[in-house]
DNA sequence: CGTCTCACG
DNA sequence: GACGTACGTGAGACGG
């Protein structure tokens, strides 16, 4: 955290009470009832009335009573759809869709809730819940006292000052004039005149046209408010913004008093009355029992028994609890404020942080018990290796809530035993459950439709249940949430989202295991430990997840989330635990003809070097060829090294020096004997008999997946000799392997995403597409086509898929980077709506940080607004190229969700194996490989609906060379 | 552990 | 006028 907001989360804290115990908390309750809908999973009462918001609701209302500075608390409401605004504006809020039907009959509920709490309910006909909290806070104020407003809702903002601050309770974060800031860049005073620029498509605030929340901080900044930049829009410099704010100036006054709260409504209730009084306990234990909240009606019931107000405990209290030290340091983390305050008498305590080990069926059974109760079940699993396919569960870890989490041990062998070998005198290992009981207990809340299970990177835990049977379902995963709301803003392991995010650091995994030879598998790991590292995770994974899951709403992310990346998780995990076929005899043949043919140019080198050196060492190799032969000056890269790589070596080759060619010759084959028939030997799996990678869902900056241990989707195909190790990846005996790739999908979408006219028609027409670009750009017709012509027109084609530059067009084609510019001009010239779109995306980027892709993934791009101009252009070219390479990806894997349901549907048994980018390769009996092929093609032309169609092309083999 | 090189899309 | 270049990945080898 840095100092500014250390400093910052003081102030608003400050601002939230003054420890006079005067604060007075204002709660957005209409606000509140749409983000808890939205955020927390759906769950009903026994008798079918979803009440998920209402429990959000309740919740932060007992969290909001437990703190000790809380002396008047007020929720306030929305009364009707129309108010004042509704009558200079009648559009205010027009497109609002009506609500869901799960949350229509919430309403009332939490109006209800509100009374069972004894606090309370603010509203008043004709005005919004915000203006009525303006009123308050000003009231407040004007009376001394200190006001929080309870709520995320960023038009609120406006109100924070001096006295007022603001919680939000779903980040469970103050808002303070920094934060504000953040938000805005402009103080908390300046904000409406922001949003009366910027506009709210929400709300239907107008704004003005092209102005977004960047450009209106920067303008208000220059010019103080919104009434002094409209009479000075004159002098503005650039012609389209001075145009527009001459244009749309009276809207952007309507906007200002649409978004500005009225703080002189009159006062429903005399500020005096909002004070906290004593609970009615037993109205409203009868209302939360009614509404099937049991675990929180037993802490309100502990509360009352620590009161001494009933006598007969209702309490849950669990055997064997022990408390962590680590569980204590997390329980301190800013975040979570009320966990360090000592309680006031009538408050109601947020529980202790404790982590159980699971020893014995019944304690586990009331661990399932409480995950029904609350309806989310954080879930981590630990192994004894990173391999999932073939992995022993060691241990399963769960989290109800925060603070509360346990360890089921399974596979523990005693601390002391010694690894892998018999010993007759070892201590007996620690009472365990079986695995299969555990799992058969577990089974029933893994696989209930109404308990939300969450993970981070579920899909390593996803495969270990599955090889016992069970099929988890639904799943949440903390780690795509994160991925899909900052992919490209920073990594999204949890170890890094927890120090980000809770201001934690998790017990690192090397301190319970060790490291190097002297590392330990986590069966052996003492259960002490064992459990401070495995519920801690469960623990952080609920946490996060508690903290992420609301900014998918917020963020307009949730689309994205839950059709593109959440259904893969079971997908690419079936994927995974399916792995692939390798013919190893075939690979160690290959290795060992390629150890002879390694050294027999080695001896050539050596003697046309004239002496003996590592060929593998550029560093000796530059020193050779360049110092040494004095082949040419050489180029030194920034280390002061000689560059050796291949396109050095080759204009060496075509100089005649045969040492070079021999080098390329050595490096080619030595990369395919290391990194190929050698590393892929060793990743067959001695369990399976085959091969399996993993892929990872979240890292890349693009939304494709990335594939490692071992890498999948770098296996050779352009040279002879690479065709061979393709050819070692077979089919199990009486079946087939289907490839089908998408054919151009990228330049597909370049054509669709900058609406290039003259490109569709080529598409829509099925011409070989680099020849017909090569027609357009340099007017040769296609019948006088030329090879070295399509190349040229091939090589610009894809320079605009990376975001072209004359350097790189040239050194692709050998050509001066002139000679490529002139291309590029031409190219521009001839599809004109390109330079449209690459210009308007980059000022996209520039404006709000990240692109986007076609199905709504943003790709943030932190260097668009670097000082340096060398790192800002590759942030544009990476701003071009991340919305086509993005959108093909998330296109596959719209079609890859789609594929398990459409083969079944089929009754096909065929199974995906791989994923590389734009190819799908499959597994599939003999006699129903043209099938599959057929329904496979289906599903990935079927996959989006452009103006430009989507080829997919399929091929069948025994083995991967033969089917590509 | 960073750098270089090279395999793929 | 200068920056230093095609986009996205992962792995192995080298050498400090």
């Amino acid at each position: 955290m840095t100092d500014a907001t250390a400093a910052s989360k003081n102030d608003a804290s400050e601002t939230a009470s003054n420890g006079d115990g005067s604060g007075l908390y204002l709660v957005d309750g209409s606000g509140f009832i749409f983000r808890a809908f939205h955020a927390l999973p759906m769950l009903t009462r026994p008798d079918g009335t979803p009440v998920n918001a209402v429990l959000g609701f309740s919740n932060m209302l007992l969290k909001l009573l437990a703190d000790a500075r809380a002396e008047a608390v007020a929720v306030v409401f929305d009364s009707k759809r129309l108010n004042f605004r509704n009558e200079f504006y009648p559009d205010y809020k027009a497109h609002r869709p009506e609500p869901p039907e799960e949350l229509k009959p919430q309403f009332a509920l939490i109006r209800e809730a509100t009374e069972a709490f004894c606090l309370p309910c603010l509203e008043l006909e004709g005005y919004e819940a915000d203006d009525l909290i303006a009123t308050y806070a000003r009231l407040a104020q004007e009376a001394g006292r200190k006001v929080t407003i309870v709520s995320s809702d960023k038009d609120l903002m406006q109100l924070v000052r001096p006295g007022v601050g603001m919680f939000d309770p779903m980040k469970n974060k103050s808002i303070g004039p920094d934060e504000v800031f953040e938000k805005f860049g402009v103080p908390p005073e300046k904000v409406v005149d922001v949003q009366a620029l910027a506009g709210d498509s929400v709300d239907n605030v107008p704004g003005v046209p092209g102005i977004g929340v960047k450009t209106a901080a920067q303008l208000i900044t220059e010019y103080g408010d919104l009434e002094a930049l409209l009479a000075n829009a004159g002098k503005i410099k650039q012609p389209a913004r001075r145009q527009k704010l001459i244009e749309f100036a009276e809207q952007a006054r309507i906007s200002r008093r649409l978004v500005l709260l009225d703080e002189n409504v009159p006062p429903p209730k005399p500020l005096d009355e909002l004070r906290v009084r004593e609970p009615d306990h037993q109205r409203l234990i009868d209302f939360l029992k009614a509404q099937g909240f049991r675990t929180i009606v037993s802490r309100v019931e502990m509360e009352m028994q620590k009161d001494g107000r009933i006598a007969d405990g209702a309490g849950e209290s669990a055997p064997s609890v022990s408390s962590a030290p680590a569980a204590k340091a997390l329980a301190a983390v800013p975040s979570d404020e009320a966990a360090e305050r000592p309680a006031r008498k009538t408050v109601l305590h947020v529980p202790e942080v404790r982590y159980e080990l699971v020893q014995d069926a019944d304690t586990l059974r009331r661990w399932v018990e409480r995950a029904r109760e609350t309806g989310v079940l954080a879930v981590d699993t630990e192994t004894d290796s990173l391999t999932p396919a073939t992995a022993t569960l060691v241990g399963v870890s769960l989290s109800t809530e925060p603070g509360i989490a346990c360890y089921i041990p399974l596979a523990h062998v005693a601390s002391g035993a010694a690894a892998g070998q018999l010993d007759f005198d070892a201590p007996p290992p620690p009472v365990q459950i079986p695995t299969a009981e555990a799992m058969a207990i577990l089974k029933d809340v893994l696989e209930d439709p109404s308990v939300m299970k969450i993970g981070h990177n579920f899909k390593f835990d996803h495969q270990l249940f599955a090889r016992n049977g069970i099929k988890v379902s639904p799943v949440d995963d903390s780690m795509l949430i994160s991925y899909v709301l900052d992919g490209g803003a920073h990594g999204h392991g949890m170890d890094e989202l927890a120090e980000l995010h809770l201001a934690y650091t998790p017990i690192p995994f090397k301190e319970v295991c060790g490291t190097g030879k002297n590392q330990i598998t986590f069966d052996r790991v003492p259960l002490d430990k064992a459990l401070a590292y495995a519920a801690e995770d469960a623990e952080i994974t609920l946490r996060l997840w508690t903290l992420l899951k609301p900014r998918l709403v917020d963020d307009r992310m949730v689309t994205v989330y839950e059709t593109l990346d959440r259904p893969l998780v079971p997908v690419v995990a079936d994927m995974e635990r399916a792995g692939v076929r390798i013919d190893k005899k075939a690979l160690s043949d290959l290795s060992q003809s390629l150890s002879v043919r390694l050294a027999e140019i080695e001896k050539d080198v050596h003697a046309l070097a004239g002496q003996s050196f590592n060929i593998g060492s550029p560093k000796q190799l530059g020193e050779i060829l360049f110092d040494n032969l004095k082949l040419g000056t050489g180029k030194k890269g920034k280390t002061g090294a000689y560059s050796t790589d291949s396109s050095v070596l080759e204009e060496l080759s075509e100089q005649g020096h045969t040492i070079a060619q021999r080098v390329l010759d050595w490096r080619q084959l030595a990369k395919l004997k290391s990194t190929y028939t050698d590393a892929l030997q060793e990743k067959i799996s001695p369990v399976t008999g085959r091969v399996h990678t993993a892929f990872a869902l979240a890292a890349t900056n693009t939304g494709r997946l990335s594939s490692t241990d071992p890498n999948l989707q770098n296996i050779p195909v352009r040279t002879e000799e690479g065709k061979k190790i393709r050819r070692a990846f077979v089919a199990s005996p009486g079946h087939k392997l289907l490839s089908v790739d998408y054919s151009q999908i990228e330049l597909r979408l370049v054509a669709e995403m900058a609406n290039i006219q003259a490109l569709k028609d080529a598409f829509r027409d099925g011409l070989d597409i680099h020849a017909a670009t090569a027609a357009q750009v340099f007017g040769i017709p296609l019948e006088q086509m030329t090879p070295d012509i399509r190349r040229k027109a091939k090589a610009i084609n894809f320079g605009i898929i990376y975001g072209i530059s004359g350097f790189g067009l040239g050194r692709q084609l050998g050509i001066t980077p002139g000679e490529a510019n002139a291309f590029i001009k031409t190219y521009l010239e001839r599809f004109h709506e390109l330079k449209v779109w690459m210009e308007s995306i980059k000022a996209f980027a520039r404006q709000h940080g990240y692109v986007v892709t076609l199905f709504g993934r943003r790709c943030y791009m932190p260097g668009i607004q670097d000082k340096n101009a060398a790192r800002r252009a590759f942030a544009e070219r990476q701003a071009i190229n991340a919305p086509i390479q993005g959108t093909a990806a998330d296109i596959m894997k719209r079609a890859m969700n789609r594929m398990p349901a459409a083969l079944a549907a089929a009754g096909s048994s065929a199974r995906m194996l791989l994923q590389v980018h734009d190819e799908l390769l499959f597994e599939v009996p003999e006699a129903e490989a043209e099938d599959a092929a057929r329904i496979v093609r289906g599903v990935m032309e079927g996959a989006a609906h452009l103006g430009v169609p989507l080829v997919a092309e399929a091929g069948i083999g025994d083995n991967w060379e033969e089917a590509h």
